[in-house]
DNA sequence: TTAATAATTGATTACACATTCATAAATAAT
DNA sequence: ATTATTTATGAATGTGTAATCAATTATTAA
């Protein structure tokens, strides 16, 4: 009984999440959001709660897309390694296409997120934790199969290779070159490959 | 003639830059800079354009600490590999003692400062270039002098150093351990010397 | 001393923007 | 048809904050 919603939750999330990759949260208006969902300001506050429920929920929601990219990655590719490679070539990508995905939510928030915001916070840094957990997994699975180093902490690498994508997040916003991004990547699994070299 | 200034210029640029290190540009407000600096908003604004044109400002201050930083890195080592070193591990303790000086004013920027005004992110483009630039010296001399891998290009060589510092500055947002930031130095630089292997 | 110049003060202004709310429109049950 | 219930609309409200300005205080020159 009662009147139907007139949107889908996750098309809100959608373009709002394209808004907020954008301009990040602090810059992003509610009337921002208003034009980019279509929906009125009345009708976005009794959905979410305010403009920071809106932004957590679409942090979540962010969350979800990008590890099923990296999910992706893993299933189109033959071994881990190429699956961590790709994952790493077609973030490159779109940082030189200027896309708006090559922006990361999690990072972004990282700077904007108020200190005083403790549990949104924690919130950020937990789910960047569950993108390393996966980049993890991938990682036991290149050494089970010789693919990379075995002789390496795979949590060290892992935490190396979110080091590197946080370093590609901020040339996003520099608009660098896909040819600066892709020699960073060739350079960072030169050190998960042994090039020529195989001690530790 | 006429009333002589109760501050000087430096004094404020340094109180100002802390408050922007700490907050980033959106969320400090104008109480908070006369706070910090002790100057009634009248005074800020007879002594600067605006807020944006204080941060410009402040920016500028920041970058010349950062540089002679660098400088001072490069003077007290004995070699420009030490040097390097000593910058990278530097920062990343300021990072591990949640120093605001662990946050940089340029990659805070690149974040912040709105899309529109380009002149201001062309500016601080200009100044990680710098930057950059001094990282480029020291890495061509360290070659020089057969301290690292001569067969890779140095500029190369040096995008790669500042997508590790930027990865750094988004680690430090996150409160990383000193643990994780001197693991990923060690792994960097290793690709700079040449663990047990010569050939490119 | 006085006049002229410059800096300081902080209350006031103006505005942008998040949020609310009374009204209208749609849907379902009776 | 009527009532009850939920959603949509968008003008109105309230607040935080950047920026201003008239009054005041200090400094120097004449």
């Amino acid at each position: 009984m009662g009147r139907q919603p007139a949107f889908k939750r996750n098309d809100v999330l959608d373009k709002a999440s394209e808004v907020f990759l954008r301009n990040g949260f602090q810059r992003t208006t509610i009337k921002d959001i208003t034009k980019a969902t279509g929906l009125q300001p009345g009708s976005l506050y009794s959905a979410f709660e305010n403009k920071s429920g809106l932004y957590t929920e679409v942090i979540e929601h962010y969350t979800k897309r990008q590890l099923k990219f990296l999910d992706a990655c893993a299933e189109n590719s033959d071994t881990s390694l190429s699956a961590l490679k790709s994952f790493f070539r077609m973030t490159g990508d779109s940082i030189a296409n200027n896309s708006y995905d090559a922006h990361c939510l999690l990072v972004y928030g990282a700077f904007e997120i108020p200190k005083k915001e403790k549990e949104l916070r924690y919130y950020v840094q937990l789910k960047l934790q569950e993108i390393e957990s996966r980049i993890y997994v991938l990682l036991v699975k290149a050494q089970e199969n010789d693919e990379i180093v075995c002789s390496e902490d795979p949590i060290q690498l892992a935490r190396f290779l979110m080091t590197l994508l946080f370093g590609h997040r901020v040339l996003a916003q520099l608009h660098a070159s896909l040819d600066t991004i892709d020699n960073t990547i060739d350079r960072v699994f030169q050190v998960l490959e042994f090039k020529g070299d195989e001690k530790a």
